[in-house]
DNA sequence: TTTAATGGTGTAATTTTCACACACTATCTT
DNA sequence: AAGATAGTGTGTGAAAATTACACCATTAAA
Protein backbone atom coordinates (compact mmCIF):
# COMPACT_ATOMS: atom_id res chain seq x y z
CA UNK A 1 0.00 0.00 0.00
CA UNK A 2 1.47 3.37 -0.57
CA UNK A 3 1.74 5.61 2.10
CA UNK A 4 -0.04 8.14 0.01
CA UNK A 5 -2.28 9.43 2.31
CA UNK A 6 -1.34 12.79 4.82
CA UNK A 7 -0.11 11.68 8.62
CA UNK A 8 -2.07 13.86 11.02
CA UNK A 9 -2.24 13.26 14.62
CA UNK A 10 -5.88 12.75 14.25
CA UNK A 11 -7.91 10.25 16.46
CA UNK A 12 -11.69 8.87 16.08
CA UNK A 13 -13.48 7.71 19.25
CA UNK A 14 -16.74 6.05 20.15
CA UNK A 15 -19.57 7.22 22.38
CA UNK A 16 -22.35 5.15 23.49
CA UNK A 17 -26.20 6.48 24.49
CA UNK A 18 -27.61 3.18 26.05
CA UNK A 19 -31.08 3.15 27.24
CA UNK A 20 -32.99 1.70 29.81
CA UNK A 21 -35.97 1.39 31.45
CA UNK A 22 -36.78 0.57 35.05
CA UNK A 23 -39.67 1.33 37.47
CA UNK A 24 -41.17 3.67 34.86
CA UNK A 25 -38.48 5.72 34.49
CA UNK A 26 -36.66 5.85 31.57
CA UNK A 27 -32.78 5.82 32.46
CA UNK A 28 -28.94 5.60 30.54
CA UNK A 29 -25.80 3.82 31.43
CA UNK A 30 -22.93 6.37 32.68
CA UNK A 31 -19.76 5.27 33.89
CA UNK A 32 -17.31 7.34 36.61
CA UNK A 33 -14.07 8.38 34.75
CA UNK A 34 -10.61 7.14 36.23
CA UNK A 35 -8.78 9.03 33.85
CA UNK A 36 -7.72 12.31 32.63
CA UNK A 37 -9.18 14.86 31.48
CA UNK A 38 -12.39 15.00 33.54
CA UNK A 39 -10.91 12.51 35.76
CA UNK A 40 -13.69 11.80 38.53
CA UNK A 41 -16.31 13.19 36.06
CA UNK A 42 -19.54 11.48 34.89
CA UNK A 43 -19.28 10.52 31.00
CA UNK A 44 -21.05 7.90 28.53
CA UNK A 45 -18.88 5.12 27.97
CA UNK A 46 -16.51 5.95 25.15
CA UNK A 47 -13.13 5.48 24.07
CA UNK A 48 -10.61 5.64 20.93
CA UNK A 49 -11.50 3.68 18.09
CA UNK A 50 -8.43 1.01 16.89
CA UNK A 51 -6.88 1.54 13.52
CA UNK A 52 -7.76 -1.89 12.59
CA UNK A 53 -11.29 -2.21 13.73
CA UNK A 54 -14.42 -0.93 12.14
CA UNK A 55 -16.41 1.78 13.89
CA UNK A 56 -19.63 -0.42 14.58
CA UNK A 57 -16.78 -3.38 15.86
CA UNK A 58 -15.24 -0.84 18.11
CA UNK A 59 -18.21 0.77 19.10
CA UNK A 60 -19.11 -3.31 20.76
CA UNK A 61 -15.45 -3.31 21.69
CA UNK A 62 -15.20 -0.26 23.71
CA UNK A 63 -19.00 -0.52 25.52
CA UNK A 64 -17.98 -4.19 26.91
CA UNK A 65 -15.06 -2.74 28.46
CA UNK A 66 -16.14 0.21 30.07
CA UNK A 67 -19.45 -1.52 30.77
CA UNK A 68 -19.55 -5.10 30.92
CA UNK A 69 -22.14 -5.39 28.48
CA UNK A 70 -22.10 -7.48 25.44
CA UNK A 71 -24.04 -8.09 22.06
CA UNK A 72 -26.37 -5.28 22.22
CA UNK A 73 -27.87 -4.23 18.80
CA UNK A 74 -25.77 -0.28 18.80
CA UNK A 75 -26.79 2.25 16.07
CA UNK A 76 -25.05 4.90 14.94
CA UNK A 77 -26.85 8.00 15.18
CA UNK A 78 -24.19 11.20 14.66
CA UNK A 79 -20.82 12.06 14.34
CA UNK A 80 -19.55 15.35 16.57
CA UNK A 81 -17.07 16.85 15.29
CA UNK A 82 -16.06 20.17 16.66
CA UNK A 83 -12.51 21.13 16.78
CA UNK A 84 -12.10 21.73 20.63
CA UNK A 85 -14.44 19.06 21.65
CA UNK A 86 -11.38 17.58 23.64
CA UNK A 87 -8.99 19.46 25.57
CA UNK A 88 -6.03 17.01 24.41
CA UNK A 89 -6.15 17.20 20.99
CA UNK A 90 -8.15 16.90 17.61
CA UNK A 91 -10.80 13.86 18.72
CA UNK A 92 -13.94 12.99 16.19
CA UNK A 93 -16.67 11.33 17.73
CA UNK A 94 -19.19 8.54 16.42
CA UNK A 95 -22.13 8.30 18.56
CA UNK A 96 -24.07 5.36 18.85
CA UNK A 97 -27.29 4.46 20.81
CA UNK A 98 -29.04 1.29 21.85
CA UNK A 99 -31.57 -0.02 24.07
CA UNK A 100 -31.61 -2.79 26.25
CA UNK A 101 -33.85 -4.50 29.21
CA UNK A 102 -31.93 -3.59 32.65
CA UNK A 103 -33.35 -6.68 34.21
CA UNK A 104 -32.16 -5.33 37.49
CA UNK A 105 -29.81 -8.02 37.82
CA UNK A 106 -27.30 -7.70 34.38
CA UNK A 107 -23.87 -6.72 36.36
CA UNK A 108 -21.95 -3.59 35.20
CA UNK A 109 -17.90 -4.20 35.57
CA UNK A 110 -15.84 -1.74 33.89
CA UNK A 111 -13.27 -4.30 32.26
CA UNK A 112 -10.61 -1.92 31.59
CA UNK A 113 -9.28 0.69 34.39
CA UNK A 114 -10.02 3.75 32.72
CA UNK A 115 -13.65 3.73 34.01
CA UNK A 116 -14.31 3.25 38.20
CA UNK A 117 -17.68 1.88 38.15
CA UNK A 118 -21.09 1.65 35.50
CA UNK A 119 -24.24 2.35 36.44
CA UNK A 120 -27.65 3.38 35.30
CA UNK A 121 -29.06 6.96 36.16
CA UNK A 122 -31.82 8.59 34.84
CA UNK A 123 -32.32 10.70 32.33
CA UNK A 124 -34.76 13.43 34.39
CA UNK A 125 -31.78 14.52 36.18
CA UNK A 126 -28.86 14.11 34.82
CA UNK A 127 -25.94 16.01 35.96
CA UNK A 128 -23.41 17.86 33.45
CA UNK A 129 -20.99 15.37 32.15
CA UNK A 130 -17.85 15.75 30.39
CA UNK A 131 -16.44 16.52 27.38
CA UNK A 132 -19.37 17.12 25.24
CA UNK A 133 -21.20 14.39 26.23
CA UNK A 134 -24.33 16.34 27.53
CA UNK A 135 -24.90 17.59 24.55
CA UNK A 136 -24.42 13.87 22.70
CA UNK A 137 -26.92 12.88 24.94
CA UNK A 138 -29.53 15.14 23.67
CA UNK A 139 -29.62 14.30 20.55
CA UNK A 140 -29.40 10.65 21.01
CA UNK A 141 -32.67 11.50 23.04
CA UNK A 142 -34.37 13.93 20.35
CA UNK A 143 -33.93 10.25 18.13
CA UNK A 144 -35.11 7.83 20.06
CA UNK A 145 -38.38 9.95 20.96
CA UNK A 146 -39.40 10.10 17.07
CA UNK A 147 -37.99 6.60 16.52
CA UNK A 148 -40.80 5.41 19.13
CA UNK A 149 -43.62 6.18 16.71
CA UNK A 150 -42.48 4.28 13.48
CA UNK A 151 -40.56 2.14 14.66
CA UNK A 152 -40.58 -1.08 16.94
CA UNK A 153 -38.01 0.14 19.51
CA UNK A 154 -40.23 -0.22 22.86
CA UNK A 155 -39.94 -3.59 22.85
CA UNK A 156 -36.24 -3.78 23.47
CA UNK A 157 -36.85 -2.01 26.65
CA UNK A 158 -39.34 -4.11 28.05
CA UNK A 159 -38.83 -7.54 29.49
CA UNK A 160 -39.91 -10.11 26.87
CA UNK A 161 -43.66 -10.56 28.47
CA UNK A 162 -45.11 -7.07 29.78
CA UNK A 163 -48.22 -5.76 30.23
CA UNK A 164 -49.89 -3.55 28.22
CA UNK A 165 -49.86 -0.74 31.38
CA UNK A 166 -45.69 -1.45 30.88
CA UNK A 167 -46.11 -0.54 27.53
CA UNK A 168 -48.03 2.35 28.10
CA UNK A 169 -45.70 4.09 30.46
CA UNK A 170 -42.62 3.49 28.21
CA UNK A 171 -44.64 5.60 25.79
CA UNK A 172 -45.48 8.16 28.62
CA UNK A 173 -42.42 8.33 30.02
CA UNK A 174 -40.51 9.06 26.40
CA UNK A 175 -43.37 11.34 24.82
CA UNK A 176 -43.68 12.91 28.41
CA UNK A 177 -47.64 12.92 28.62
CA UNK A 178 -50.23 10.99 29.70
CA UNK A 179 -52.37 8.43 27.06
CA UNK A 180 -55.78 7.64 27.27
CA UNK A 181 -55.58 3.94 28.25
CA UNK A 182 -58.30 2.74 25.95
CA UNK A 183 -57.28 3.83 23.09
CA UNK A 184 -53.73 3.28 23.31
CA UNK A 185 -54.23 -0.26 24.15
CA UNK A 186 -56.86 -0.27 21.08
CA UNK A 187 -54.41 0.86 19.08
CA UNK A 188 -51.56 -1.53 20.10
CA UNK A 189 -53.46 -4.20 19.80
CA UNK A 190 -55.20 -3.16 16.43
CA UNK A 191 -51.23 -3.43 14.72
CA UNK A 192 -51.43 -7.13 15.29
CA UNK A 193 -47.65 -7.36 16.31
CA UNK A 194 -48.41 -8.52 20.50
CA UNK A 195 -49.14 -11.83 21.10
CA UNK A 196 -51.16 -12.60 24.13
CA UNK A 197 -49.86 -15.18 25.89
CA UNK A 198 -51.99 -17.22 28.40
CA UNK A 199 -49.63 -16.11 31.94
CA UNK A 200 -50.33 -13.14 34.15
CA UNK A 201 -48.47 -11.24 35.79
CA UNK A 202 -47.20 -12.55 39.18
CA UNK A 203 -46.64 -10.93 42.87
CA UNK A 204 -48.40 -8.06 42.54
CA UNK A 205 -50.98 -7.00 45.12
CA UNK A 206 -53.62 -6.52 43.06
CA UNK A 207 -55.74 -8.06 40.01
CA UNK A 208 -53.19 -9.10 37.79
CA UNK A 209 -52.98 -8.30 34.47
CA UNK A 210 -51.85 -10.62 30.82
CA UNK A 211 -48.63 -10.57 29.92
CA UNK A 212 -48.00 -9.68 26.02
CA UNK A 213 -44.98 -10.78 23.69
CA UNK A 214 -43.53 -8.94 20.41
CA UNK A 215 -44.21 -10.89 17.33
CA UNK A 216 -41.52 -9.92 15.54
CA UNK A 217 -42.22 -12.29 12.50
CA UNK A 218 -45.55 -10.73 12.29
CA UNK A 219 -44.56 -7.57 12.89
CA UNK A 220 -41.83 -7.84 9.83
CA UNK A 221 -44.94 -9.40 7.81
CA UNK A 222 -47.26 -6.46 8.36
CA UNK A 223 -44.43 -3.46 8.04
CA UNK A 224 -42.48 -6.08 4.78
CA UNK A 225 -40.73 -2.44 3.45
CA UNK A 226 -39.73 -0.15 5.81
CA UNK A 227 -40.25 -0.44 9.41
CA UNK A 228 -42.95 1.88 9.50
CA UNK A 229 -45.38 2.06 11.85
CA UNK A 230 -46.79 5.74 11.74
CA UNK A 231 -49.35 6.79 8.66
CA UNK B 1 -1.78 20.53 26.23
CA UNK B 2 -0.35 17.35 26.93
CA UNK B 3 0.54 14.66 23.79
CA UNK B 4 -1.33 12.02 25.61
CA UNK B 5 -3.18 10.80 22.87
CA UNK B 6 -2.52 8.04 20.41
CA UNK B 7 -1.04 9.14 16.96
CA UNK B 8 -2.57 6.93 14.32
CA UNK B 9 -2.27 7.29 10.85
CA UNK B 10 -6.18 7.91 10.48
CA UNK B 11 -7.55 10.26 8.46
CA UNK B 12 -11.24 11.87 8.59
CA UNK B 13 -13.00 12.64 5.16
CA UNK B 14 -15.99 14.36 4.12
CA UNK B 15 -18.49 12.94 1.25
CA UNK B 16 -21.19 14.88 -0.18
CA UNK B 17 -24.41 13.71 -2.03
CA UNK B 18 -25.80 16.86 -2.86
CA UNK B 19 -29.60 16.21 -4.28
CA UNK B 20 -31.30 18.72 -7.53
CA UNK B 21 -34.21 19.17 -9.61
CA UNK B 22 -34.16 19.46 -13.17
CA UNK B 23 -37.02 18.79 -15.49
CA UNK B 24 -39.44 16.31 -13.38
CA UNK B 25 -35.82 14.41 -12.51
CA UNK B 26 -33.96 13.81 -9.29
CA UNK B 27 -30.65 14.43 -9.85
CA UNK B 28 -26.93 14.15 -7.85
CA UNK B 29 -23.68 16.13 -8.27
CA UNK B 30 -21.04 14.06 -8.77
CA UNK B 31 -17.52 14.74 -10.08
CA UNK B 32 -14.79 13.32 -12.34
CA UNK B 33 -11.85 12.04 -10.49
CA UNK B 34 -8.12 13.15 -11.79
CA UNK B 35 -6.56 11.32 -9.39
CA UNK B 36 -5.85 7.60 -7.78
CA UNK B 37 -7.01 5.66 -6.00
CA UNK B 38 -10.04 5.74 -8.57
CA UNK B 39 -8.57 7.62 -11.13
CA UNK B 40 -11.24 8.78 -13.65
CA UNK B 41 -13.94 7.39 -11.95
CA UNK B 42 -17.40 9.46 -11.03
CA UNK B 43 -17.25 10.02 -7.19
CA UNK B 44 -19.17 12.08 -5.00
CA UNK B 45 -17.86 14.77 -4.06
CA UNK B 46 -15.61 14.65 -0.74
CA UNK B 47 -11.72 15.44 0.41
CA UNK B 48 -9.68 15.04 3.63
CA UNK B 49 -10.53 17.26 6.44
CA UNK B 50 -7.96 19.43 8.06
CA UNK B 51 -6.84 18.93 11.30
CA UNK B 52 -8.07 22.84 12.72
CA UNK B 53 -11.50 22.74 10.85
CA UNK B 54 -14.77 21.51 12.41
CA UNK B 55 -16.21 18.65 10.46
CA UNK B 56 -19.47 21.01 9.42
CA UNK B 57 -16.90 23.72 8.50
CA UNK B 58 -14.71 21.29 6.45
CA UNK B 59 -17.71 19.87 4.66
CA UNK B 60 -18.82 23.28 3.04
CA UNK B 61 -15.03 23.91 2.16
CA UNK B 62 -14.66 20.43 0.25
CA UNK B 63 -17.54 20.78 -1.54
CA UNK B 64 -16.56 24.08 -2.64
CA UNK B 65 -13.27 23.20 -4.05
CA UNK B 66 -14.83 20.27 -5.53
CA UNK B 67 -17.33 21.78 -7.65
CA UNK B 68 -17.74 25.76 -7.17
CA UNK B 69 -20.69 25.63 -5.03
CA UNK B 70 -20.94 27.37 -1.77
CA UNK B 71 -23.19 28.41 1.00
CA UNK B 72 -25.77 25.29 1.06
CA UNK B 73 -27.38 24.42 3.84
CA UNK B 74 -25.89 20.43 4.10
CA UNK B 75 -26.61 18.13 6.78
CA UNK B 76 -24.32 15.48 7.95
CA UNK B 77 -26.03 12.14 7.91
CA UNK B 78 -23.84 9.01 8.49
CA UNK B 79 -20.45 8.20 8.93
CA UNK B 80 -19.07 5.13 7.43
CA UNK B 81 -16.12 3.82 8.92
CA UNK B 82 -15.39 -0.02 7.69
CA UNK B 83 -11.35 -0.65 7.85
CA UNK B 84 -11.00 -1.46 4.04
CA UNK B 85 -13.21 1.22 2.28
CA UNK B 86 -10.21 3.23 1.35
CA UNK B 87 -7.63 1.23 -0.22
CA UNK B 88 -4.81 3.48 1.04
CA UNK B 89 -5.38 3.17 4.45
CA UNK B 90 -7.89 3.74 7.16
CA UNK B 91 -10.25 6.54 6.22
CA UNK B 92 -13.27 6.81 7.64
CA UNK B 93 -15.59 9.13 6.11
CA UNK B 94 -18.69 11.62 7.49
CA UNK B 95 -21.08 12.14 4.69
CA UNK B 96 -24.00 15.22 4.40
CA UNK B 97 -26.26 15.58 1.92
CA UNK B 98 -27.83 18.79 0.85
CA UNK B 99 -30.84 19.93 -1.23
CA UNK B 100 -30.28 22.93 -3.91
CA UNK B 101 -31.91 24.55 -7.04
CA UNK B 102 -30.09 23.49 -9.67
CA UNK B 103 -31.41 26.89 -11.89
CA UNK B 104 -30.00 25.65 -14.82
CA UNK B 105 -27.09 28.56 -14.69
CA UNK B 106 -25.46 27.58 -11.58
CA UNK B 107 -21.52 27.01 -13.05
CA UNK B 108 -19.89 24.03 -11.76
CA UNK B 109 -16.37 24.33 -11.76
CA UNK B 110 -13.87 22.62 -9.61
CA UNK B 111 -11.31 24.79 -8.28
CA UNK B 112 -8.86 22.18 -7.15
CA UNK B 113 -7.38 19.49 -9.44
CA UNK B 114 -8.27 16.50 -8.01
CA UNK B 115 -11.43 16.37 -9.94
CA UNK B 116 -12.02 16.98 -13.70
CA UNK B 117 -15.28 18.47 -13.94
CA UNK B 118 -18.31 18.11 -12.03
CA UNK B 119 -22.04 17.90 -13.19
CA UNK B 120 -25.56 16.94 -12.47
CA UNK B 121 -26.74 13.08 -13.04
CA UNK B 122 -29.66 11.73 -12.23
CA UNK B 123 -29.92 9.53 -9.66
CA UNK B 124 -32.02 7.04 -11.64
CA UNK B 125 -29.14 5.52 -13.90
CA UNK B 126 -26.11 6.07 -11.69
CA UNK B 127 -22.75 4.32 -12.60
CA UNK B 128 -21.10 2.61 -10.53
CA UNK B 129 -19.07 5.02 -8.37
CA UNK B 130 -15.51 5.23 -6.70
CA UNK B 131 -14.78 3.69 -3.23
CA UNK B 132 -18.19 2.60 -1.47
CA UNK B 133 -20.04 5.83 -2.46
CA UNK B 134 -22.86 3.84 -4.24
CA UNK B 135 -23.75 2.76 -0.52
CA UNK B 136 -23.27 6.18 0.50
CA UNK B 137 -25.85 7.41 -2.24
CA UNK B 138 -28.29 4.79 -1.39
CA UNK B 139 -28.21 5.74 2.63
CA UNK B 140 -28.58 9.49 1.56
CA UNK B 141 -31.24 8.57 -1.00
CA UNK B 142 -33.60 6.50 1.55
CA UNK B 143 -33.36 9.65 4.42
CA UNK B 144 -34.30 12.30 2.36
CA UNK B 145 -37.32 10.01 1.10
CA UNK B 146 -38.77 9.50 4.47
CA UNK B 147 -37.90 13.30 5.52
CA UNK B 148 -39.68 14.82 2.73
CA UNK B 149 -42.79 13.90 4.79
CA UNK B 150 -42.24 15.50 7.59
CA UNK B 151 -39.79 18.56 7.36
CA UNK B 152 -40.27 20.80 4.20
CA UNK B 153 -37.31 20.03 2.44
CA UNK B 154 -39.13 19.59 -1.04
CA UNK B 155 -38.80 23.71 -1.50
CA UNK B 156 -35.34 23.60 -0.99
CA UNK B 157 -35.41 21.80 -4.34
CA UNK B 158 -37.42 23.77 -6.34
CA UNK B 159 -37.36 27.25 -7.55
CA UNK B 160 -38.51 29.91 -5.24
CA UNK B 161 -41.82 30.38 -7.22
CA UNK B 162 -42.91 27.24 -8.01
CA UNK B 163 -46.45 25.93 -9.24
CA UNK B 164 -48.15 23.35 -7.49
CA UNK B 165 -47.84 20.63 -10.27
CA UNK B 166 -44.29 21.01 -10.16
CA UNK B 167 -43.93 20.73 -6.50
CA UNK B 168 -46.23 17.37 -7.00
CA UNK B 169 -44.51 16.41 -9.87
CA UNK B 170 -41.01 16.44 -7.07
CA UNK B 171 -43.14 14.38 -5.14
CA UNK B 172 -43.78 11.77 -7.87
CA UNK B 173 -39.82 11.37 -8.38
CA UNK B 174 -38.71 11.25 -5.13
CA UNK B 175 -41.29 8.81 -3.71
CA UNK B 176 -41.60 6.93 -7.59
CA UNK B 177 -45.33 6.82 -7.59
CA UNK B 178 -47.99 8.88 -9.15
CA UNK B 179 -50.14 11.11 -6.64
CA UNK B 180 -53.75 12.02 -7.52
CA UNK B 181 -53.86 16.18 -8.41
CA UNK B 182 -56.59 16.81 -6.58
CA UNK B 183 -55.77 15.11 -3.22
CA UNK B 184 -52.22 16.82 -3.25
CA UNK B 185 -53.39 20.15 -4.02
CA UNK B 186 -56.44 19.73 -1.31
CA UNK B 187 -53.35 18.80 1.43
CA UNK B 188 -50.51 20.91 0.66
CA UNK B 189 -53.20 23.96 0.83
CA UNK B 190 -54.53 22.34 4.02
CA UNK B 191 -51.50 23.26 5.45
CA UNK B 192 -51.26 27.20 5.26
CA UNK B 193 -47.65 27.06 4.40
CA UNK B 194 -47.94 27.98 1.05
CA UNK B 195 -48.33 31.22 -0.04
CA UNK B 196 -50.73 32.45 -3.46
CA UNK B 197 -48.86 34.62 -5.63
CA UNK B 198 -50.40 37.58 -8.10
CA UNK B 199 -47.91 36.02 -11.07
CA UNK B 200 -48.41 33.06 -12.90
CA UNK B 201 -46.51 31.18 -14.93
CA UNK B 202 -44.75 32.39 -18.50
CA UNK B 203 -44.04 30.97 -21.87
CA UNK B 204 -45.89 27.92 -21.87
CA UNK B 205 -47.89 27.23 -24.29
CA UNK B 206 -50.81 26.19 -22.47
CA UNK B 207 -52.85 27.79 -19.61
CA UNK B 208 -50.19 29.24 -17.62
CA UNK B 209 -50.45 27.49 -13.36
CA UNK B 210 -50.70 30.63 -10.34
CA UNK B 211 -47.42 30.13 -8.93
CA UNK B 212 -46.62 29.87 -5.04
CA UNK B 213 -44.26 30.41 -2.71
CA UNK B 214 -43.06 28.34 0.72
CA UNK B 215 -43.93 30.94 3.64
CA UNK B 216 -40.88 30.02 6.54
CA UNK B 217 -42.38 32.14 8.60
CA UNK B 218 -46.12 30.40 8.65
CA UNK B 219 -44.51 26.80 8.74
CA UNK B 220 -42.59 27.24 11.88
CA UNK B 221 -45.59 28.69 13.16
CA UNK B 222 -47.65 25.84 12.52
CA UNK B 223 -45.01 23.35 13.22
CA UNK B 224 -43.01 25.24 16.11
CA UNK B 225 -40.40 22.66 16.18
CA UNK B 226 -37.81 24.32 14.95
CA UNK B 227 -37.05 24.27 10.88
CA UNK B 228 -33.78 22.41 10.78
CA UNK B 229 -33.54 18.89 9.07
CA UNK B 230 -32.08 16.93 12.03
CA UNK B 231 -33.24 15.22 14.64
C1' DT C 1 -65.45 -7.92 54.58
C1' DT C 2 -63.60 -3.98 53.29
C1' DT C 3 -60.18 -1.29 51.09
C1' DA C 4 -56.61 -0.06 47.93
C1' DA C 5 -54.76 -0.55 43.64
C1' DT C 6 -54.79 -1.51 39.01
C1' DG C 7 -56.96 -4.32 34.97
C1' DG C 8 -60.01 -4.34 31.42
C1' DT C 9 -63.69 -2.90 28.26
C1' DG C 10 -67.24 0.01 23.96
C1' DT C 11 -69.52 3.62 21.61
C1' DA C 12 -70.41 7.86 19.33
C1' DA C 13 -68.52 12.18 17.30
C1' DT C 14 -64.94 14.10 14.66
C1' DT C 15 -61.28 14.29 11.55
C1' DT C 16 -58.54 12.55 7.96
C1' DT C 17 -57.80 10.00 3.95
C1' DC C 18 -58.96 8.33 -0.36
C1' DA C 19 -61.15 7.54 -4.88
C1' DC C 20 -62.85 9.64 -8.64
C1' DA C 21 -64.14 13.03 -13.78
C1' DC C 22 -64.83 16.98 -16.22
C1' DA C 23 -64.89 21.86 -17.68
C1' DC C 24 -61.58 25.80 -18.30
C1' DT C 25 -57.88 28.51 -20.50
C1' DA C 26 -53.75 29.87 -22.85
C1' DT C 27 -51.10 29.06 -26.79
C1' DC C 28 -49.98 27.07 -31.26
C1' DT C 29 -51.23 25.52 -35.86
C1' DT C 30 -53.35 25.82 -40.05
C1' DA D 1 -60.68 32.46 -36.71
C1' DA D 2 -61.33 27.67 -35.78
C1' DG D 3 -59.69 23.78 -33.86
C1' DA D 4 -56.11 21.01 -31.56
C1' DT D 5 -53.18 20.54 -27.67
C1' DA D 6 -51.67 20.39 -23.03
C1' DG D 7 -51.92 21.32 -18.58
C1' DT D 8 -54.89 23.99 -14.84
C1' DG D 9 -58.32 23.89 -11.39
C1' DT D 10 -62.12 22.27 -8.80
C1' DG D 11 -66.00 19.03 -4.96
C1' DT D 12 -68.28 15.23 -2.97
C1' DG D 13 -69.22 10.99 -0.74
C1' DA D 14 -67.40 6.70 1.45
C1' DA D 15 -64.19 4.60 4.44
C1' DA D 16 -60.83 4.67 7.89
C1' DA D 17 -58.50 6.53 11.80
C1' DT D 18 -58.53 9.26 15.87
C1' DT D 19 -60.36 11.17 19.94
C1' DA D 20 -63.10 11.75 24.14
C1' DC D 21 -65.02 9.60 27.78
C1' DA D 22 -66.63 6.22 32.84
C1' DC D 23 -67.46 2.18 35.12
C1' DC D 24 -67.23 -2.62 36.82
C1' DA D 25 -63.77 -6.58 37.73
C1' DT D 26 -60.12 -8.83 40.14
C1' DT D 27 -56.55 -9.56 43.48
C1' DA D 28 -54.10 -9.24 47.87
C1' DA D 29 -53.63 -7.12 52.13
C1' DA D 30 -55.58 -5.08 56.18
Amino acid sequence: MEAKLPSFDSVFSIDCVIFGFEAGELKILLIERNEEPFKDWLALPGYIVEQDESIDDAAERILYELTGLRDLHMQQFHTFGEVNRHPQGRVITVAYYALIRINGQKELRPITQYARKAFWHPVNELPKLAFDHSEIFKTAFNKIRRRLNYQPIAFELLPEKFTLTQLQSLYEAVENKKLDKRNFRKKMLSYGFLKELDEKQKGVSYRAAKLYKFDRRKYAKIFHNDMNMDK
